[in-house]
DNA sequence: TCCTTACATACGCTAAAGCGACTATATGTG
DNA sequence: CACATATAGTCGCTTTAGCGTATGTAAGGA
């Protein structure tokens, strides 16, 4: 243990200083959300998600694990505790915003009836959402 | 009242996302800072200052106030509440680290002894330290 | 084994950020 | 008015970010 380096400050606030980044982190929450939600609430094309994901993960905030073809991505809460602070602020201060919220409010009607949509057949459901969701 | 526009957290976030203006912040806290001490403590040429300032000022982090021929800058709490629970939240963090921690001993050390410091010869002090400098 | 699905990565481009060096502006001073 | 000081803005350059498009890869199904 020669010393542990510092958590990368700068680029914790460069990764949630994307848009595309904060609406992910909001969908994502305290659940562990698949892929195929982002690429349906957000729209657009697939890479583009990706490659935010991708951002987001070496930037140490999310951690994606597979399971079978998916990928489930859930939030990382870091090392530091004030980035930790930090962190849980902004995802309460995203749910505040309206934007944000339309899009949870999507993402529940989505995995609540994925039949409907054509590209979540048999998706996996997000995962606390599938215990607690209330509109099921 | 058309209807208040929402705050750009993007924006708010990517001012954030660099380490000099992270430093800035640091140094200001809740004080109101010349800009002289900026140049002094954190080295480098003057126009990366000015520029770094410039970006936060565009991001509404912070206002600046002319008294004669120096600069004072402040941190403005931004109109959202959640903005203001982050950026408090970031200030203590930068708090707990070790550059930043060797930054405000600096400028306190500047500002006490500022006859010291040829180029802060006369420099105002920092408004809410002058009354509160334990060193002094 | 071949095909599809679900996702990631690479490529080429444009736009924005950051930097150093220079110049401009505003205020105070002699 | 001439000049020094304090700070801001501009210019040319390099780096990074973000985007769309195309391609690669891992797992499951036929």
């Amino acid at each position: 243990m020669a010393g542990k380096r510092t958590y990368n400050v700068e680029r914790f606030f460069q990764a949630l200083g994307d848009n595309t980044r904060l609406r992910l982190l909001n969908l994502i929450g305290d659940q562990e959300v698949c892929v195929c939600y982002f690429v349906e609430i957000l729209g657009g094309p697939q890479p583009k998600i990706s490659r935010h994901l991708a951002y987001l993960r070496s930037a140490g905030i999310v951690q994606a694990r597979r399971e079978g073809k998916w990928m489930h991505y859930r939030i990382v809460m870091p090392p530091h505790i004030g980035a930790t602070q930090v962190l849980r602020q902004t995802l309460e201060w995203l749910r505040k915003e309206k934007q944000m919220q339309a899009d949870r409010v999507r993402l529940t009607k989505a995995c609540c009836a994925s039949a409907k949509y054509a590209s979540l057949d048999g998706a996996p459901l997000p995962a606390p959402v599938a215990a607690s969701c209330e509109v099921c």
